[in-house]
DNA sequence: GTCTATATAGGGATAGAC
DNA sequence: GTCTATCCCTATATAGAC
């Protein structure tokens, strides 16, 4: 199965030519860049002319958004949930030890958030998206909370760093390690950073 | 003095427009991304029409490859330099000492090439630029290196991550503290992630 | 459901006036 | 050294045939 599991699956049938579009764009997309994507491309591969691809989606942008979405659905927005906890080092690694099964889960599609960040933003400002909340975002607001001691806010910052490192900056190096292992290694190097003790 | 110390100071007089140009493309490029910014949107700040420009540089890709060649002037290539050594979380730890202050020193230069990887990729794949090597590319060589334990490996990336991390996902949040004391966090950090004594 | 043909806009780039 | 006017190309997107 293709695109994560983040795909509706329908019974598993031949891969519907919507999929197939949203596949090769999330390829397409992280690899050169959306702006650097053109429809034709994507067309090309699907080998349909560009006109077909309008048949399921309503523009270029809507693909992306698409794609985006299903980001959404998966808890990254368990941030803005979390808005009211009390951070700390402590509640910052229990957070982190879940957005680590998160990000190996869904691995791309995170990809694809990072790699385009420009192009996202802007298709929220059209929208007037006020309330888009990104992961990045959060994290933002709460590093930037001066009650937290500025040593602390740091340390987050690394483990933080550390986890999202993993996936953008190895390339393929650490694909072929089983993600309970690699996720194993990284809850590791979160605690010894943020000098909890083990995982609650 | 904008443009990080990159600047070539001719005596600093009134800003040449060739600098401008560098200037206000650093930063749109940053901002809205390589692609999404428009000539005729570098002429408008600049306060000329885009013709202007291509006084000052043969084209777009020009400009970005300028801005990109000032990173390699920074000892960014001090990691190809260090290919023969014999990587450990020590050696790594080593590296990522000096890497520390070349990254706050010159903090705007290097977002601009995380943020616009896919349009320098094409740029050196264009060229031909066969020796073209990445601070990122290096560093997957050496987390590659089956010799390296696995472990040691996590550990190196993590450390590298909670690092670039600092600068790439904190936006504005960090921009008030003096160099030397996020750079002394920042070392901290790295030796509790590689398990190394005090700095040599 | 998929296609061709085409409209329209905006981009980078050039020639040459001032 | 800076500008206007313009060229050409490619991109997204639309209309409508099959």
């Amino acid at each position: 199965m293709s695109l994560d599991a983040a795909t509706p699956d329908l019974g598993a049938a031949e891969p519907n030519t919507k999929e197939r579009i949203l596949d090769i764009a999330l390829e397409l997309f992280t690899d050169q860049g959306y702006e650097r994507t053109s429809l034709r491309q994507i067309a090309d591969r699907l080998g349909y002319t560009k006109a077909a691809i309008y048949y399921h989606f309503a523009s270029k942008d809507d693909i992306l958004m698409t794609l985006h979405l299903r980001l959404h659905e998966f808890g990254l927005s368990a941030l803005a949930s979390l808005d009211g906890t009390e951070w700390s080092p402590t509640t910052w690694a229990d957070f982190l030890d879940q957005l680590i099964d998160q990000i190996l889960e869904h691995r791309s599609l995170f990809l694809l958030h990072e790699r385009n960040r420009a192009a996202l933003e802007e298709l929220h400002r059209d929208r007037h998206d006020a309330d888009h909340d990104d992961l990045e975002a959060g994290f933002q607001r709460i590093i930037a909370n001066p009650q937290i001691a500025l040593d602390d806010r740091v340390r987050m910052t690394c483990a933080f760093g550390a986890v999202m490192g993993t996936l953008f900056l190895t390339g393929n190096v650490f694909a072929d390690i089983p993600s309970a292992e690699l996720g194993g290694m990284l809850r590791g190097a979160v605690r010894d950073l943020l000098g909890t003790g083990a995982p609650g």
